[in-house]
DNA sequence: CTGTTTTACTTTGCACACAATTTAATCTTG
DNA sequence: CAAGATTAAATTGTGTGCAAAGTAAAACAG
């Protein structure tokens, strides 16, 4: 009968890290991406931006952060980016100009059209159903959860 | 009943998305192992390296990157700071003069042990039981194998 | 054996992530 | 209301990831 504890040395194997696991799928992940965002002019991380603004137009940046687990260090250059390529318009708010709000642009919009076939593509590779995506996603999201706390 | 597939809106849905749960939860989990390999002076992809040499030492760096899915412009800067560090020695291989050995030094292997209380240390982050961190790293090391296909 | 191709690694350039600092605006407190 | 504290972004510096180009050694082909 196996032990319920794992030797230091089989604790250390790369092929036993859960972290591994997540960070290497999630790279290749973005490799599956990559061909499909190139076609839309967004990189992976601003696509992420983009499903956000997608959904909830005019956020601040730090309510962009919050929802991406991402800080300003990283949202800023990446929000100049995207307003470079014409996808959004940054703006001070009136009231409280500490806060910058992220509007997307007509072709910010009309890209949400372009990306709809994005998720399908994606399933397609990962050879699994959606009830097994769905199941494998929120395992994961719990996991993200309690590492947050 | 509910539809097999989801709309388009739904679909792109950032909270429905697996690669964001991934690369989120990815992010998460490196910033948990952050004070830990700071204490051992490695970086997380450094740490990465140091599991693989901990197995196998004296590898050539292409070897290196078919175990961690990483590509020679990735691995080279990165290994020279770990040879900057002192963990490891950077050897031409005597008979094949393209190729690189990456040799644990004495600290690189003394490091080890001061690395075996890291997996505890995140499986109690977790805030799970080994078997189900277990179950999850196979179900995600299956996606990435279909997704490298 | 010599010109070509392939291989292994390095270098360069761009885009993240993130800690730490800075700047500017707002809030709080006495 | 004035001084200090807090907040929101932006900036700076370091370390990845990765595409693309460069370099040098080895393998191959005629």
């Amino acid at each position: 009968m196996r032990s319920r504890t794992l030797s230091p040395d089989q604790a250390l194997q790369l092929d036993h890290q859960l972290c591994f696991a997540l960070y290497s799928t999630s790279l290749a992940v973005t490799r599956v991406y990559k061909p499909l965002l190139d076609e839309l002019g967004l990189t992976y991380p601003q696509y992420l931006v983009m499903l956000v603004l997608w959904e909830q137009d005019g956020l601040i940046v730090s309510a962009l952060g919050d929802r991406l687990f991402l800080d300003s260090g990283t949202l800023t250059p990446l929000l100049k980016r995207l307003e470079s390529a014409g996808f959004i318009a940054r703006l001070r708010d009136a009231q409280d100009e500490r806060r910058v709000h992220i509007n997307l642009t007509v072709a910010g919009r009309q890209l949400k059209a372009r990306a709809a076939k994005v998720p399908g593509c994606l399933l397609s590779a990962t050879q699994c159903t959606l009830p097994e995506l769905v199941s494998l996603t929120r395992q994961v999201q719990i996991l993200r959860q309690r590492l947050s706390a």
